[in-house]
DNA sequence: ACCACCGGCTGATCTGGATCAGTCCGCCGT
DNA sequence: ACGGCGGACTGATCCAGATCAGCCGGTGGT
């Protein structure tokens, strides 16, 4: 189960507390590509751990642009940061087909109070989504098209590692240009340009839905990219 | 004390929970304007209730630019992120003398164990954070400057608002140009001549560090600003 | 068999905001 | 009383990336 896994790198999870993570097994739901699991001002009750497949987050505008957040990969939450909001502030739409166990606020609050390493683990996994939407923050912020463009790949590439659908080779990637334009705060235009000029320079490829990375260490250095903030140390007890 | 306050917008705390705040008093400590609290790649052992004052997070580039993540203000944590993290993913400079109360790790993870509402309402303040966070990716990726600097002026005020600091009139603001361009992927340069532009259509002023709203709400319509992000909706019991 | 549509890809043109290069004013230190 | 500095403010120029307009190949629907 790929939410073991990425807890796995921050606290060793004991017997007990996967048992509470199975225990949440029993209710699966499966959702097609382009269907909105939560809508930007519903008042939420529950939460999802992603199985499998991909999706993301995002917000619209009043203007109709949107604005992608985050995309989600096996093994991450998918609107926990709403379940204590009053309303959600943003959209979740699958990329893909997924499959996702749901989590109600009930549960979630009764293993806040009877399993308070599980609770660490969470409030773990929620500090890591946050570093990552300051990390996609200071990219749009301040980096170049390219440089924002290489740096969201190999972030990609690392959280996918850390599940086991990754490497320094590559993963495969269900994006389209347009979903990474919206991500990135770029047009899908430039986007493909960008990714023309990382190509030209043997940094990486994105063909049929694979990203190769040619360079990785030159990749790494282009795009100043300090997995860091990704907080996959290895595991730690507290 | 501004955090009882801004807690209070979420969940009515009992007692016991205000005495656990209230014995946080002791460890206060006091910065000068200018020096780190925290420092980006630092692993932390502490974080920080700002008391008085504001602070700013950001993280540097390699290139030497910085992005401003958010600004804080009385009533806020400071680096909460990176406690469980195992190392800081941002620095935090004071923007003026501040107050703080230190918060030791250990005291968090008791306070989570012993008191699951409190620990609820923590969680909810990181929520809130990536909240904003999340609304200033948006805005960065989105909207053009004006509506930027107007969005964010906005959603100061509001913050201000919750913790008796501010109203639709206005409210006392210690930025610099420089760091409101640092905060909003702007140049400082352009910040200016927007803030000319703001004032030119009536919409507010800024001027000897105090931001006053001319049209509240065509600023707010100019702006699409939608505080529902913030949560400020009134006290819930959980 | 045809056409509508989506995603990738390209060239030409336009523009928001950066950058450069200053001025001016108030404050602080000596 | 003087120089240095930080912050607000301005005009001129430049450029990264948006926008517009279009082509091509695959695929799914009828």
């Amino acid at each position: 189960m790929p939410l073991v896994r990425k807890l796995g790198a921050f606290v060793a999870l004991s017997g007990a507390e996967l048992a509470v993570l199975e225990g949440l097994r029993k209710r699966r739901r499966t959702f097609v590509a382009g269907r909105d699991l939560v809508q930007q001002g519903q008042s939420d009750q529950a939460a999802y751990i992603l199985m499998s497949g991909w999706a993301c987050s995002y917000k619209d505008l009043a203007n109709g642009q949107r604005q992608i957040v985050d995309f989600q990969v096996p093994g991450d939450f998918l609107g926990l940061r709403s379940v204590l909001l009053h309303i959600s502030d943003h959209t979740i739409e699958p990329v893909t087909q997924i499959e996702v166990t749901e989590i109600l606020k009930s549960d979630l609050l009764e293993a806040f109070a009877n399993t308070p390493r599980l609770a660490l683990a969470i409030f773990w996994a929620v500090s890591r989504d946050e570093a990552m939407v300051v990390e996609h923050l200071v990219g749009i912020g301040r980096r170049n098209a390219a440089e924002r463009l290489a740096h969201f790949l190999l972030e990609l590439g690392a959280r996918l590692t850390l599940i086991g659908q990754g490497s320094k080779e590559g993963f495969d990637c269900p994006l389209t240009q347009y979903l990474m334009a919206d991500a990135l705060g770029l047009s899908a235009v430039h986007v493909n340009r960008v990714l023309r000029h990382l190509r030209e320079a043997d940094l990486l490829t994105f063909h049929d839905g694979r990203v190769k990375f040619i360079d990785y260490d030159g990749l790494t250095d282009f795009a100043d990219f300090d997995p860091s903030y990704l907080d996959q140390g290895g595991p730690l007890l507290v």
